[in-house]
DNA sequence: GGGTAAGCGAGACGGTACGTCATGTCTTAAC
DNA sequence: GTTAAGACATGACGTACCGTCTCGCTTACCC
């Protein structure tokens, strides 16, 4: 999301040293800015994530901003993108289906934070009338997070709930769970409450292990 | 979502002419600036859609468009509301699996047109910072579809492939058909294939029918 | 140098109201806009010509400024012809000489305003590279002042101190009686005081008329 | 105008080496950078000469531009007193007549060269409201030209022309004649045709010498 | 059929954000 | 201590859109 994110990237793989000619950029200065984006996003929403605000309250010149992030998209992008890093499938699951009612409740509770679900839903509007947007948003935003639904396989499978890694299907388990959550909690603006997300864990377990107690592959 | 459509359908109800003293307003206006609405949603994406540009394209004055409708969010959620108002469940579905199926493909094709996805997501985006907004899209955008659920569910008890409607959580499955195929469209931004559709929908109907072949509820 | 004053001068001769469509322009602004911009001219030069600061003091919208002005160039030229408007040769001159004496006296006075010299010396400045704008200056700004010096060879005529108006070069007395002024007010930047007038009025005098004292053309 | 030009003049006179600790300054830094400064005068102005440009175009870094002027001012002052610094006063000229239409000539040649023109403007402008600027302007670059004045009046004395110097009041000839020259240039923006340099001499030397074929100041 | 009230087109208006650019200062490592 | 490179704070630029307003004109009904 970054600038130079791929040549950093570069010089770091190679060894070399991550120094380049001229004053270095503020350290200070990206934590500062994002933390402000993140402020003005909770407070007045996508419209007021505006570049201007962002600067000032991040004790910092626009042209810093833009030096760092082209564009808002670019900026919403990078707060985001921090903010889903954060999630994590915690070890304790004892079966499939604390590990599904466990992810849901995470990534609603993430929903629950105004300054996540202004910028994503910011985003995906804006995307949704450009490519390149939409490509950006996916491979930096959307797909990392698979890595949850993939996770969940593995432990299913060495767990012997299934058998077959191919009973899961990681793109379409990815968007049911995703999706479904998104809708309840922005769209149908309810709160996912405990009922709510045991029910819909409910659902997606059904659909995984349509038959509990008896093998999902029986011998036969 | 007009002006005074509470009051026109008031007067239409018991019989009063709609007829009010002054001008009436011009018939044809409506039509124009929704269809002009929509061009522009098509071809801009949600910043496209300008309230100057509206007006113009329709041949009208700003003063008729605001007299309408109050604001670019409210001329959106009227073009929104008209678009998915034609959504339908055909009679032919032989069962539960075909009209699941039959309601995803119709939800993806709308989803494809692109002054539905920039205005349903523009919307959604805006909503989620504005309360009062996100109420007004439930109640005159989302809620309405939920009749096709609703149909949906009662088809499937007449067919006997359920015995109590309680199995069925409208709310749950709505917001797992519409989630999950907006995210796959828009946020995941593949085509809904052939395919897909009937993995999903596969997904779906095992969640609601977990033991095909068996009575959903065994008389024991 | 206003947006549409061709226009509106044609309108007038046509004898036509000068009514246009739509709402009209308020008739405060201009002068709210003029006056802030004399200001702002006389406090902070010609840097201090922001058209920002000029809307906010006129109490008016940027877009207003620019509906009439186009640029900071039109605002200006538009200020400085307003002032220069009000030069006046006075009746009361007996002698060619008091003709040259009060018109240097009061253009001098005139350059002695810091909002006249920023903003004369501003647009001179940004037109030595601006073929345009050098003309628009020179249509609107300088020329109508050569009315002065044609009144005073038209009174010296009159008077019978020249027999030939060809004697008097209107171009060449202008720009030295212009351009010793602001030399001698802005670069030199010594004031014009009475004995500095005494003193170039007669320089410029006695290049007039060589041999006072005697007929400015000899029968002989 | 240079910052540390004093310092340098006086170890040089004493004859001590140049030299201070550290590395020395480039050499060749000083004429590359007046030479890109007055070619992004020549082509884009008073608003194409930005330090920026300048020191990419000199290659040199703008702390080596700013170490060596503080401010845009001193830069174009250094550039324009270069410049006029090479005004000179031939010897050739039979009278008084000759040498004023000389420099006339040679002053409105240099005022034809853009880079001239619009720095010299330029610095007049911003002068205008900066009373420091006007005084450095008047001293380092005006001032000095008044030599032409005062050698021409010492000529004019030698041959015989005048006999008391106090008929020359060289500042207001000075004015007379670089004002008008510029505001005929630069402002009434006709070029200095020799017909006009003809014209424009003999107003000077008419007001000057109101008598030619009797002595300036008549023996009786 | 004249009065009255609202609709209508046109466009001015105040406000706010945009992304770019220039100034003059500062901070590095290299020379 | 100079140099090249470039980050930095500040602040103006001219444009675009929003939603409101103010005109003169038009179109209906209602008395």
């Amino acid at each position: 999301m970054h600038d130079e994110s791929a040549e950093t990237a570069e010089r770091r793989a190679v060894g070399a040293p991550p120094q380049r000619i001229g004053r270095p950029r503020s350290t200070t200065a990206d934590d500062a800015i994002l933390a402000a984006a993140r402020a003005l996003l909770a407070e007045g929403g996508w419209a007021g994530l505006t570049m201007g605000d962002v600067a000032t309250r991040a004790g910092v010149a626009k042209t810093t901003l833009y030096r760092r992030w082209h564009s808002k998209h670019d900026l919403a992008i990078a707060a985001v993108a921090e903010m889903l890093g954060t999630l994590r499938l915690p070890d304790r699951g004892p079966d499939l289906r604390a590990d599904i009612e466990d992810v849901v409740r995470r990534f609603a509770a993430l929903l629950g934070r105004p300054e996540m679900r202004t910028a994503l839903m910011g985003l995906v509007a804006d995307s949704t009338s450009d490519p390149a947007l939409r490509r950006r948003i996916r491979e930096e935003v959307v797909d990392p997070q698979k890595r949850l639904v993939v996770e969940g396989r593995a432990r299913a499978e060495a767990r012997g709930e299934i058998t077959a890694p191919g009973d899961i299907d990681v793109d379409l388990i990815f968007d049911v769970i995703a999706g479904t959550v998104v809708q309840h909690v922005l769209v149908s603006a309810e709160p996912a409450s405990d009922n709510w997300i045991q029910r819909f864990t409910t659902f997606v377990a059904t659909a995984l292990l349509p038959h509990p107690g008896q093998p999902a592959h029986p011998p036969a």
